[in-house]
DNA sequence: AATCTTGCCAACCGCGTCTTA
DNA sequence: ATAAGACGCGGTTGGCAAGAT
């Protein structure tokens, strides 16, 4: 809340480094400067916000401004706590993009860059840790590994593949993503199943994805004997994840133009290139949010197709359960 | 009651990118 | 083509308030 002491005290200390020329403000913004900051805007817009300052009559450097404004003062801004589904969309947007607050908050109207990444910090990274993941890359945090590791270790020892698993959902927006992915060099696309998410990790080396074994089965998962589990990213576009803390955004802005069938591309090419990345992150968040969306929905639908999560989860913990794989643990987390 | 700790959030800082002259 | 200024973003800090000791 606003303090006229410690605002009284801070108008004292004057000076700013990015505004040293003249006498500058800072700290907390008292309602008077609101009110000149927000009578401006109104009037006038904030065409140049290095020159708001001094047509506003605010002693603020235009950086300051526009803060104030944009987390503060704009009128769309919502206020109040987040709402569980904000905070649900937060969580999915942060899987795919990493700490990416600003293109997070485009997702939320009404909240800031800022807000986002501040609710992040103080609520959702402990929540996600009291769950065994790590905020950071949203995998299992190591001391959560073992179960999930024996999981993996057992299933190399099944014959190829074990598991032919599909969907009949959610075929629009997924499809979308993946037909901008297919002119991208393959992204990592192993996967091992979590209570909450398949996860995926290491680089496909040998891409065993199908999209065609039944026209009537759009997504399958197919994990094989060994090398290879892999699954289409976009079967559960929820769930996306890649290795070695890297997110769908990382990867992306990874990939070189010149990996483009091996060769180099000519400079507007590499703008599309640039575009396609953009749309890739972009597509794949919607694809997020349009699953999320269609969660109830998707459940019903698993349930009338051959795809069953619960019934994967059951086999992968009753089969594997009851073996004592702890020295494969390591094994199975760095192949 | 006093002090310490923790959580939250507004604001600042520095750096990279974009724009403009 | 380039340099300077403006802008936008993510990380960090500082201070208030509430809870714990």
């Amino acid at each position: 809340m606003f303090s006229v002491e410690r605002v009284l005290a801070q108008s004292l200390e004057m000076g700013h480094r990015c505004c040293s020329k003249q006498k500058i403000k800072r700290g907390l913004w008292s309602p008077e400067e609101d009110e000149k900051l927000l009578r401006y805007i109104n009037t006038h817009g904030h065409k140049s916000w290095s020159s708001v300052p001094k047509y506003a009559g605010l002693q603020r450097c235009g950086k300051s401004c526009r803060l104030r404004w944009i987390n503060y003062l704009r009128p769309d801004l919502k206020r109040g706590s987040f709402t569980a589904e904000e905070e649900q969309i937060i969580i999915d947007i942060h899987r795919i993009l990493g700490n990416r607050w600003a293109q997070i908050a485009k997702h939320l109207p009404g909240r800031t860059d800022n807000e986002v990444k501040n609710f992040w910090n103080s609520c959702i990274k402990k929540k996600l840790i009291s769950q065994g993941l790590d905020p950071q890359t949203h995998n299992l945090l190591s001391s959560h590994r073992r179960s999930s590791a024996s999981t993996i270790s057992n299933m190399h020892k099944k014959s190829n593949p074990i598991f032919i698993m599909s969907s009949h959902t959610t075929n629009a927006p997924v499809e979308t993503t993946f037909q901008t992915f297919s002119s991208l060099p393959k992204p990592p696309l192993n996967i091992v199943q979590t209570p909450s998410s398949i996860i995926t990790s290491e680089y496909q080396t040998s891409p065993i994805i199908s999209n065609n074994i039944s026209s009537d089965l759009p997504y399958e998962l197919l994990i094989d004997n060994g090398s290879n589990i892999c699954s289409p990213s976009y079967m559960n576009p929820t769930a996306v994840e890649l290795s070695n803390n890297e997110n769908i955004a990382d990867w992306v802005s990874r990939v070189n133009v010149d990996d483009f069938s091996g060769q180099t591309l000519e400079e507007g090419t590499q703008v599309q290139v640039q575009q396609e990345k953009d749309k890739i992150c972009e597509d794949t968040v919607t694809d997020v949010r349009e699953a999320n969306k269609g969660n109830l929905e998707r459940s019903a639908s698993f349930e009338s197709s051959n795809f069953d999560f619960g019934l994967l989860e059951s086999v992968l913990s009753s089969e594997f359960i009851s073996h004592d794989l702890s020295c494969m643990d390591e094994l199975a987390w760095n192949f």
